[in-house]
DNA sequence: AAACCGGGGAC
DNA sequence: GTCCCAGGTTT
């Protein structure tokens, strides 16, 4: 019965990746720019970039002497700018505070302007076989599907508990000189997530921790991680106006552009306006509430919901039908029926299936 | 087009 | 502390 750290430690010596450009190096600095590039970006991008600028920039004098400029026509292509922004400002900032030597402990690299707290274990680790925990985006996706963690990982709560857990997983100090400590154990957990615990189609037939793994158990490995809860959809709400007169419906098309663009649509009008009003005011029409009343409903938006408010209105007989204000708003009067035939959204075909249904009623 | 991502900034 | 996003890439 071997250990979660063992089992790691042993699949990365036969499985693992051993010959990345910044792996057996003891030199921060080098570590540090290499975990920088790595955020948010793979490993088979980043080491072109790796290599051209430690060949540029090979010590952090250099770095740090150099233009900006410079430093970002070098970053140029890898993305996320204020990488490669932070990056010069470190070095810099190191220079001048730190006599040009980068830091050792952990809470103080973790300062260092865009090194947060899995950069600086994952440079403590592997320039200085510190004894910290990383949790980045792999990590995270295997401890979930390890044990079981059903809710977001994004979570406060369960981000400290995974947190908790990385650092308990940690291999202890017997287990560290045998086969190459933290520091395998570290990469372990990087090519794991990389190569066998993956988003999608993870290949647990491969997996080391599969015997240990919740997930795969119970036939969750698909649904874990959590993704983010997608945050509730604004609600909008409107009102359309069913306005009818001797059988027929007035109809607009939609501006080209934007919801509906382009179709026929039963006119729109604020929640915040008097029906009648807004009718004489816009329509020149003198109209009165035509029962039923109908309930609101709501259809959803890739973007927002929008609540609708359908409102049936007769139109009184004295009052004129064709007159309109909108200049350039083309309007119809129409029956029910080839309302049904033209281009309309779904949701005013469902309104107008509701009106013949109650007249046929 | 939708999900994902470490750090940073706003509060 | 805590919440949320900018700025990108990948699927």
């Amino acid at each position: 019965m071997s250990s979660f750290a063992e089992k790691m430690i042993r699949w990365q010596e036969s499985y693992g990746r051993h010959h990345l450009p910044w792996q057996n190096i003891r030199d921060p600095y080098v570590i540090w720019v290499s975990e920088v590039m790595l955020q948010q970006t793979q490993v088979t991008t980043v080491i072109p970039y790796y290599l051209r600028f430690l060949q540029r920039f090979p010590d952090l004098n250099s770095l740090a002497s150099a233009s900006l400029d410079e430093v970002l026509a070098q970053w140029s292509g890898l993305g996320y700018y204020s990488r490669g922004r932070n990056l010069h400002r470190t070095a810099q900032l190191i220079v001048r505070d730190h006599q040009g030597i980068f830091p050792e402990k952990v809470e103080v690299i973790c300062q260092l302007p865009g090194v947060g707290r899995s950069t600086a274990a994952a440079i403590a680790v592997f320039a200085y076989g510190a004894r910290c925990a990383i949790l980045d985006g792999n990590v995270k996706r295997i401890l979930a599907r390890c044990f079981g963690i059903e809710r977001y990982p994004g979570e406060r709560k369960i981000e400290a508990l995974l947190w908790q857990k990385a650092q308990e997983l940690l291999p202890e100090q017997g287990e560290k000189d045998v086969n190459g400590g933290i520091e395998a154990y570290t990469q372990a957990l990087m090519d794991l997530g990389a190569t066998v615990c993956t988003r999608i189609k993870p290949k647990c037939a491969i997996c080391p921790l599969q015997s240990d793994c919740t997930a795969f158990r119970n036939d969750a490995v698909g649904r874990l991680p959590a993704p983010k809860p997608r945050k509730p959809m604004p609600e909008r709400e409107t009102v359309l106006l069913m306005l009818m007169a001797q059988g027929k419906i007035l109809l607009e098309k939609r501006p080209a552009r934007g919801i509906w663009g382009g179709l026929w649509c039963l006119p729109e009008m604020p929640v915040s306006e008097n029906a009648i009003e807004y009718c004489a005011r816009h329509f020149g029409m003198e109209v009165q509430p035509l029962p039923p009343r109908i309930p609101s409903f709501v259809h959803i938006f890739t973007h927002f919901r929008l609540r609708i408010h359908p409102h049936p209105l007769q139109l009184n007989l004295s009052s004129s039908a064709t007159t309109g204000d909108h200049i350039g708003v083309e309007r119809m009067w129409t029956t029910l029926a080839d309302a049904l035939t033209v281009a309309i959204p779904a949701p005013v075909a469902k309104l107008l299936n509701m009106a013949v249904a109650s007249r046929n009623a």
